[in-house]
DNA sequence: GCGATCGCTACAGAAAATGTAGTAACGGAG
DNA sequence: CTCCGTTACTACATTTTCTGTAGCGATCGC
């Protein structure tokens, strides 16, 4: 079941992921774990955010399927979540170009 | 020179992206407009948040370069912003996969 | 003038995030 | 066993953000 999101009542999948992204922090923890495991301390110390948010962020992403918790490693991608990320990398490159036109 | 971002104060556009994009709505937003423009009421029912937060987001997005209004149409996708839409576009496909491994 | 529509703003109350401190569980050293 | 370090995670008061509702000023057609 997709989980219902908090601003649209519609349950459509790509509004549910939309919101589920959209929410703060979100996004830029996928982007953390991109390359490799990381603990809960070093995400949270990373990204600059509260535990309590981070606590809460990961656990909806943890219900979403698109991360999970290694106790050896720490917190990682899913294979669902590295499915995400490789629709993201684009990103990267595109945010540079983005960058220059804000001038 | 790329807006410093809400979270990130590294200056590194892939973080501003993130944080921009991470937004309360930002991303609804974009998704609403990928195929027309849309006034503003019509955008701020469709999503179903409050006007406040509509117009600021709306200004963010216009200072990002990728959405502007056209006073004849409507709030609209600039270049740069269908670009970004277009990398975006996989994703509702995706998010179809993604509601089934979830149940 | 009058009404309709446009983008947008004011503001009080509600919700979410922060910052700091601390808890409970585990493992290894002495 | 006790002590120490590390782990994930929680409590809670303060601060920031968002909501919900109402309304403003400008513009257009009549």
């Amino acid at each position: 079941m997709v989980k219902r999101a908090r601003g649209s009542r519609t349950g459509r999948p790509i509004m549910a992921l939309l919101d589920l992204l959209g929410r703060r922090w979100v996004l830029r923890i996928v982007w953390e774990l991109r390359e490799e495991p990381r603990r809960f301390r070093e995400l949270q110390d990373a990204i600059g955010a509260s535990p309590t948010i981070v606590n809460s962020r990961l656990a909806e992403l943890r219900e979403a399927k698109l991360v999970e918790l290694d106790a050896d490693t720490g917190y990682r991608l899913t294979a669902l979540g590295r499915e995400l990320l490789r629709l993201f990398l684009p990103l990267h490159v595109w945010s540079e170009k983005w960058a220059k036109a804000l001038v």
